[in-house]
RNA sequence: UGGGGCGUGGCCAAGCGGUAAGGCGCGGGACUUUGGAUCCCGUAUCCGAAGGUUCGAAUCCUUCCGCCCCAACCA
């Protein structure tokens, strides 16, 4: 907070002085014992634990281990630095924690300068109390480690009283929140870094356009409490739709074109078209639309023969273009393979703008592009990564873990590595990664599946054939 | 089964002795130049369960049930 940035190193000289206070007043010593010999005499959960052999050295004796342990007279692991509480207690943590150990590791911003390092249990308190912090703010699982955060700060000439408060952490439906388990993708380059686009962190939801005011109302709404919970994923793109439904400003765009020629419009003209560019915020202004008689509109939106409720361009029908006229399809071509290729339509110059003076309505209004305007761009879909963990042992546990919105989110999507094999306890990647191209002159993409991928159809297609 | 926590609608979450806020979701309707958005209306006779105290309990007491965390020289 503040001007700078806050590190648990900067208090290295500090932490070292106080556990020689400790040592001082009789409450650390020196274990050397090796790790498995603690853990043995640390006992269980039921079972109390037994005093090391160690726990009886002098505080001068102490001290001068503890101060040859930082000299480096000893190899790593030899012996290490523990409070002296209880080895009974119901509370492991309490059972004599390891407060320092001997560790010749190269640190990030102390480089080699120590070769004992404090445990977090140790530095957390201290730390919290040299920043005068009030209310420490930790999650669920440290609520056990709250004793010994006040044993320590109790028992140190400290310039503060800080107070630990444990919450529930956030957890997100069918996503990884943990750093730790994310680490892995980024080591092993699954992903270009922490701020990939697909990666629940904070620069990645930035990347992907998350504005900070969104993400701030979802964790409002959340709220804070002790309860474990899972947030459902939903709530958060709903707080990322508000805010930007707020401010984006829009545009037409057309993912699969279908050529569309408007028969009773000049070859040679081009008109433009004035588009308000968010209807939700007049002050993001307008903008030119060209309109020109060759367009293309989204393949899905004509259907030669059309549902009831398919309420967009078909044979004989008139929709609204947006933002320029109605136009009525009058004929359907054809390539010799029976693929539509193209659509003959008429417009009417009277509905310029999109409201016809007569009264008349349509009841659907399609987004379109000039042919000889449009501009040929690259869209890269993310969704994010998600794993199953623990699939349980039926389809329905495995199902219920996956993301049914995430995958109806995309279409015609590439979708590996494939179910096949999943087994319990593994953690499956699925990558949607579609290519759409909105250039007329190039395929419509490199796409596997030509269809909505829906979870049932892939479970289904890899129960079949595994 | 030692210790520490938590149990309010599908998901979150207020409430903490006076008779169940709110959001998401869902259902229905209105409106609409994105089948978007927006706007209305509806959605727990009940607060893990069972007893008890009380004029009155989700809120107090008792017992029981369920879920999470803890035995790193990790954080």
């Amino acid at each position: 907070w503040g001007d700078r940035l806050f590190y648990a190193s900067d208090y290295f000289e500090k932490l070292y002085e106080c556990a020689e206070t400790l040592i001082g007043a009789g409450k650390a010593y020196v274990d050397s014992q090796s790790a498995d010999e603690i853990r043995e005499r640390r006992g269980t959960l039921k079972a109390p634990g037994i005093d090391s052999p160690f726990r009886s050295r002098t505080p001068a004796e102490n001290l001068d281990l503890f101060r040859r342990m930082r000299a480096g007279d000893f190899p790593d692991g030899a012996h290490v630095l523990r409070a002296k509480i209880d080895m009974t207690s119901p509370n492991i943590n309490m059972r004599d924690p390891v407060l320092y150990r001997i560790r010749r590791a190269h640190h990030h911003r102390t480089g080699d300068a120590w070769c004992i390092y404090p445990r977090y249990d140790y530095a957390h308190p201290v730390s919290d109390a040299l920043e005068r912090i009030t209310h420490s703010i930790c999650t669920l699982e440290f609520e056990d480690h709250r004793p010994l955060y006040d044993w320590l700060i109790q028992n140190l000439p400290l310039p503060g009283t800080p107070q630990q408060i444990e919450f529930a952490r956030l957890n997100l439906t069918y996503t990884v929140m943990s750093k730790r388990k994310l680490l892995p993708l980024v080591n092993e380059k699954h992903v270009a870094g922490w701020d990939d686009p697909r990666m629940p962190t904070i620069c990645g939801l930035r990347r992907r356009g998350y504005t900070p005011e969104a993400v701030r109302r979802f964790a409002e709404a959340v709220g804070v409490a002790k309860r474990e919970n899972v947030i459902d994923v939903g709530l958060l793109e709903f707080y990322v739709r508000e805010d930007l439904n707020k401010r984006a400003p829009r545009a037409m765009a057309v993912l699969r074109p279908l050529k569309v020629v408007i028969e009773n419009f000049p070859a040679d003209t081009t008109e433009q078209m004035d588009v308000v560019n968010n209807p939700e915020d007049a002050s993001a202004g307008t903008r030119r639309v060209p309109f020109s008689k060759v367009l293309y509109i989204e393949h899905d939106d004509f259907m030669e023969d059309p549902p009831k409720k398919f309420f967009r361009l078909a044979p004989g029908r008139e929709v609204r273009l947006r933002n320029a006229y109605f136009v009525t399809c009058k004929e359907v071509v054809k390539d010799s393979a029976g693929a539509i290729t193209e659509l003959r339509c008429t417009y009417d110059p009277a509905t310029r703008g999109g409201d016809a003076p007569d009264g008349r309505k349509v009841k659907a209004t399609l987004h379109w592009v000039s042919a000889a305007h449009a501009i040929g761009a690259e869209v890269r879909l993310y969704d994010r990564l998600f794993t199953v963990e623990n699939p349980g042992t039926g389809d329905a546990d495995f199902l219920a873990q996956m993301n049914p919105h995430a995958l109806d989110v995309v279409r015609d999507c590439k979708l590996e590595p494939s179910l096949a094999g999943a087994q319990a306890g593994a953690r499956y990647q699925f990558e949607r990664l579609g290519y759409f191209s909105v250039d007329p002159d190039s395929k419509p993409g490199a796409l596997v599946f030509n269809r909505t991928v829906t979870l049932k159809d892939t479970w289904a297609k890899v129960s079949a054939s595994p």
